[in-house]
DNA sequence: ACCGTACGAAACGGTTTCGTTTCGTATTTA
DNA sequence: TAAATACGAAACGAAACCGTTTCGTACGGT
């Protein structure tokens, strides 16, 4: 990324240090995670990251090429589930991660930059475009099932991908509860496994 | 609302006009909608409502209390469902409702409000009371299906309350897709009605 | 070593927004 | 009718923020 728009500049002799552009990278997620897009500030971004707004406005000419290569590159992974042994334990512990994530980085970023998806599509395609689809990882844990026995062909592990974000997010941005075990039990107990085992 | 916040005000002489009040509180509701919180202006309200700020400040000390009137005054209520002689008919018509909702005032105005609810307790608390549960036309709606022999007991009418509002916001503002008569369908028919009828 | 470019810090000029005040006029009450 | 209050429009003073410029210094390439 960073060395991509540096490849297009003019005949460079100094240039923005590695480490330097991922402190301004940082500083812009954690501002985005903490005021979300409309109240990130450039002036706020240069102060936390103690870099001039010359030299930011220099290599990210707006405010959303710089949240988009700042969610691009602070972004984490999507974390790997333990084989537990039986689809309720997977389904548990994963959606278990899913919610701490939800509750820590990834739900405030998204809380965040609704508006301004309303407003700017390009910024929000891109956006999308970096969403981590969970399907594969579904796929993968519903195969296992099936293997031991614990699930017969037919079921769909893409209603996961739709349905537990989605569940995770609003209940706890929206409603303001807890993402505790008793719920991460309901989501698995109550919604998730009867339809995949139906 | 309105007259209660007059009634506790000093001995008045000159009072706010009922129409002047709706205006400004629709201004406010209106440009919520369309900026969110963080992008309101209190400067756009009194323009839009051709109120004077001293005016505007003296009835809704805080940008907050503008916008916990506002919402409450110009909140539409739950539509009905029409009665369409099957479970299936009854929930894409009340789904297909609700969908249209999201997509127009409901949807927009809570995605402007996630990051203010994060850093203003208060104002969540008040905004959450708002919140229209589903639950006892959910309960309805089923109970017309079980006197039909549509379900049997022991289903869970919350479920509907729970996922279908998430499952329909995160669809338009996270992915940016469609809330159109075949995602309905997949709703009802993939995720609800399977829940219900088991 | 020299030259060209860009760094960080500070300042700039302009705009926006906030919450308050001022002023002429309107409304309500006694 | 007079007095008190508050209306709408405009202005106020301060702060914040934007994107740009300036300056001394640092870095990279030849």
């Amino acid at each position: 990324m960073v060395d991509q728009t540096l490849a297009v500049a003019p005949r460079r002799t100094r240039r923005l240090d590695e480490e330097r552009a991922q402190a301004i990278l940082r500083a812009t997620y954690d501002l985005l995670r903490e005021a979300g897009y409309q109240g990130l500030r450039v002036d706020a971004v240069c102060a936390r990251a103690q870099a001039s707004k010359a030299t930011v406005y220099r290599h990210w000419p707006t405010k959303a090429s710089l949240v988009a290569d700042a969610i691009r590159t602070c972004k984490s992974g999507e974390a790997g589930v333990p084989d537990t042994g039986s689809l309720r334990g997977d389904l548990v512990a994963w959606f278990g991660a899913i919610a701490r994530s939800v509750a820590g980085d990834e739900g405030p970023l998204l809380a965040g930059l609704f508006v301004a998806m309303t407003h700017d599509p390009e910024l929000a395609a891109e956006l999308r475009s970096m969403r981590d689809s969970k399907v594969a990882h579904a796929e993968a844990v519903c195969a296992r099932a099936e293997h031991r026995g614990e699930l017969r062909p037919g079921y769909d592990p893409g209603l996961i991908d739709e349905i537990v974000p989605a569940q995770l997010f609003m209940r706890h941005f929206a409603l303001g509860q807890e993402l505790d075990d008793e719920f991460i039990e309901h989501l698995v107990d109550d919604i998730m496994l009867p339809l995949l085992v139906r």
